[in-house]
RNA sequence: GUGGGUGUAGCUCAGUUGGUUAGAGCGCCGGAUUGUGGAUCCGGAGGUCGCGGGUUCGAAACCCGUCAUCCACCCCA
């Protein structure tokens, strides 16, 4: 048997309902906050990532899907969505349209690493990215978004920290004397941070070891080291979450794990997720564009993981639903099942949803099959019916049945259909 | 890449110190009900015990290897 892809699931008919209501939940708040979306490719040129997530994060390092084309070009499965997305802003020349641009998409990521919970090597995404906007507002309108949108959702548990990075002078004068500190207390730190106290000594501030939150806790703070336009910039930020009443924390610890953020970065987190706790995570990324070789364009997104925010819906979200009504066509006999294909087919013309059971042959069978199914009402047609020009209409909540003519059986039904 | 747990029926799982024909619940199919579903009762089908090797008179069980999967580390959504 070919099995699939380690890390790489499928979505039955079971599962789907919950993902299109995520979809749905995430369109609705991206067109009320005026993202549109964009649609880009799933692979790209290496260098892209290479040069935008950044050459020493783990994701560049070990966790891509690269391949070569066959001119040899070196390819890459997108493990996230700002690169492609500022990619095409800068090669459609996107900052010469005078409106605002903020775009969101949806899709599928790739990074290869072992699988846990809440980690997939296919995993898919929802991200928002607002282009050329240097106004803490914008920090505050991304934020929102993402805020109603997981809380229209029903999820419960949730906690939004925030935290300023500076501009990158900023953590050039930061990290030796984070550096000095640590390498004091280095006897102390956990193995994993010795070694990052050299390859990236921000992320020790995020250990979760008790005996480095210890030394960290009085670490030089990089809020200490900030100048003072990125400070009035958070401070701006955090104005306007209060103004309309987003609850945040701030954690001095956050760093994120792409090397192109700064200013804002912020993490929404849950309990009951496991290990991997964090729901989505954006920032500001102002030097990006200008990476990537684009006009100099501030900018500020948020991606957040589809298969963590499914394991978090609540299931009463799921079941608010409105069931729509689905008749079973219960045809059979000679006749009577040839007279059921034109009803299946007729019923659907009119807009009504319509199924049956081919392998049934007995009324019995197709009841237990409409039942399965979840049918409010069958259509009971065999041969007697054909002959008499009827059909019976059976309601299959209250087991109350009705003669209905066969030739304008989709007129008829329309006002019957209702399970009430 | 590292560590740990688990692989037995479609699903969830029992299976004694190694012992003869590997079980249960749920589900499925059929019957009780010849044209009326769910409930009940009765009957039935369904197994490479993950795979390969080894130990043994005898292995689902013990040993070695391997694969899959889950969880955790690293890191991230």
């Amino acid at each position: 048997m070919i099995k699939g892809i380690k890390g790489v699931k499928d979505l039955l008919p079971e599962e789907t309902p919950r993902w299109r209501l995520i979809e749905e939940a995430a369109r609705r708040w991206a067109d009320r906050y005026g993202f549109h979306e964009i649609r880009i490719p799933i692979f790209e040129v290496t260098t892209l990532f290479a040069r935008s997530i950044g050459a020493s994060t783990d994701i560049v390092e070990k966790e891509m899907y690269t391949f070569q084309d066959r001119d040899g070009t070196s390819l890459t499965l997108r493990p996230e969505g700002t690169a492609g997305t500022v990619r095409a802003y800068i090669e459609h020349n996107r900052a010469a349209v005078p409106v605002p641009q903020k775009y969101f998409y949806f899709g599928p990521m790739f990074r290869h690493e072992r699988p846990q919970a809440g980690r997939l090597r296919q995993f898919h995404q929802f991200g928002v990215e607002s282009f050329g906007i240097a106004d803490p507002r914008a920090d505050v309108e991304v934020i929102a978004l993402l805020w109603r949108f997981l809380n229209d959702l029903g999820l419960q548990g949730l906690t939004l920290e925030i935290n300023n990075l500076g501009c990158p002078a900023d953590r050039d004068v930061y990290r030796p004397r984070l550096v000095t500190y640590l390498q004091q207390h280095e006897p102390h730190l956990c193995t994993n941070c010795q070694r990052r106290v050299e390859t990236n000594p921000l992320r020790v501030l995020d250990c979760k070891v008790p005996e480095c939150r210890i030394i960290t806790e009085k670490a030089p703070r990089l809020a200490d080291s900030l100048s003072e336009t990125p400070r009035t910039y958070f401070a701006g930020v955090l104005r306007g979450l209060d103004l309309i009443h987003i609850p945040y924390s701030l954690n001095h610890r956050l760093v994120r794990g792409l090397d192109y953020y700064n200013l804002t970065t912020f993490e929404v987190t849950a309990t009951n997720l496991g290990a991997q706790n964090a729901v989505g995570a954006g920032g500001r990324y102002d030097g990006l564009v200008d990476t990537l070789s684009g006009p100099p364009t501030p900018a500020v997104g948020f991606a957040v993981g589809f298969e963590r925010i499914a394991m978090l819906l609540p299931e009463s979200v799921l079941h608010a639903s409105p069931v729509q009504v689905i008749v079973y066509v219960a045809a059979f006999g000679d006749e009577g099942s040839i007279a059921g294909l034109s009803v299946l087919e007729k019923l659907r013309a009119s807009g009504i949803a319509a199924v049956s059971d081919f392998r049934a042959s007995t009324l019995k069978a197709h009841l237990r099959q409409a039942d399965r199914l979840g049918c409010g009402f069958t259509v009971i047609l065999g041969d007697d019916e054909v002959h008499t020009g009827t059909v019976i209409l059976r309601n299959m909540v209250t087991k109350g049945q009705s003669d209905l003519p066969l030739s304008s059986l989709s007129v008829a039904i329309q006002p019957l259909l209702t399970t009430s």
